[in-house]
DNA sequence: CGTACATTCTAATGAATTAAAGAATAAAAG
DNA sequence: CTTTTATTCTTTAATTCATTAGAATGTACG
């Protein structure tokens, strides 16, 4: 066997991992996934897409071995095979944002207030939070929050938000988030909580930015794996 | 416009990123960019394909904005956009690695004597290195260890190796790097060696990998952006 | 100014991919 | 055992991609 013939496939071997990411639906759920496992009628339902079609594309990210399945009753759960690939996610939309001027001008549209949507700064954050200066809410759905959240979130999912309002001191600045920058939960949640009359930022950063940037998180249970 | 359509457009726009990403051919031309600049050329002949080949795959990483490219002269010089596309690469390779079985499988099948070829701790090798304990050569081609290379390694270009062996010292290990684990040239390096009596390791690890893993170079001139 | 050389552009073809619709399977519940 | 529900498999048409070969472009050198 030859050196070229051996180098073809190695480079061909990862390519399978780069075509799994080929794709934005795959991309879309693997962001989802990162927030914790979810039944493939969760994700097509979060995805706006057909089971069927939900189901073929996970068939791919598994056979890229990216996630993995298990049968749970009547559902089959998915799940992302290992952290290092909710990392390779956030590395590859940091490429994009840092090299894609489209994408950038996007997320920029995206928002509805541009001004205060900064991303805040991760350093001062979590102390101002551990001072009780500022208020961490977390909107993703309630079962995400249990998985991992950012240390001294709590959780406030966008559903119970309007509701659940009172519970929000009224002098504090209020900091919420959700599955990262492309997530639009926390914009929801701030254009909500502005129309109240109180002061709110987004941190578009997810529990997956979070880790990347080697910053704790605080988890019920430890992941095995 | 709609949140789904806004959300499948950003999707869409890293999946651009996933696309470049996707393919064998151009894994290997983001790897030898990774070392330093090329002209088409060089990336053809480094990878064996016909020029038109790799100008159509590189027409296709820098409509992704993964390279930028420069006339100088009669030739067209290719270079990566920034630091951030080559640590995707090793990202990308790491989750292939340790998913894929038949990438290990095929890593290990490809090394002449597997049972030295383990990669060394990086934490000792600096240490070892400066004290002069270990002597760790870089066998890649001058211009890219001039670009920037491991402390204390000293350039030692394959095709110079058989002439210059006299140069290394008889009682001290030697410690071969190339370009990252599916190099050949430290293989090759560490073979020769052997052959004549000299103790000899590979270290599996290139600059992108060095650098991805947080530790330090040794540059000529700090490139800029 | 024209030749030589490196690179890119332009088809053209076969292979691979996406998404949709219908058939088929698998497990759970009555 | 049968029905229900959830998921996967199969087929299809439209799209995109990799590769090759030939034409065209751009730059340097005489």
């Amino acid at each position: 066997m030859n050196k070229r013939s051996l180098k073809d496939l190695l480079y061909e071997q990862v390519a399978r991992v780069g075509s799994a990411v080929a794709s934005p639906k795959r991309l879309e759920l693997l962001e989802v996934l990162a927030q914790g496992e979810k039944t493939v009628e969760q994700l097509a339902s979060e995805l706006s897409i057909d089971i069927k079609l939900a189901s073929a594309h996970l068939k791919r990210l598994k056979a890229a071995h990216l996630v993995t399945s298990r049968r749970a009753g009547k559902h089959v759960v998915y799940q992302l095979s290992g952290t290092d690939v909710a990392l390779l996610w956030v590395q590859l939309r940091q490429v994009a944002e840092e090299h894609l001027l489209e994408l950038r001008l996007a997320l920029d549209r995206m928002v509805a207030n541009p001004e205060h949507l900064t991303p805040m700064a991760r350093e001062g954050l979590l102390e101002q939070a551990r001072r009780g200066e500022i208020i961490v809410i977390d909107v993703r759905p309630r079962a995400e929050y249990d998985r991992a959240h950012l240390p001294y979130a709590r959780s406030m999912p966008l559903s119970e938000l309007v509701s659940r309002i009172a519970e929000l001191p009224r002098n504090r600045e209020i900091v919420a988030y959700c599955r990262g920058p492309f997530c639009l939960m926390a914009d929801e949640a701030i254009e909500m909580l502005r129309n109240k009359g109180r002061q709110a930022r987004k941190l578009s950063d997810g529990v997956s930015e979070w880790q990347a940037a080697g910053l704790p998180l605080e988890t019920l249970v430890v992941t095995p794996q």
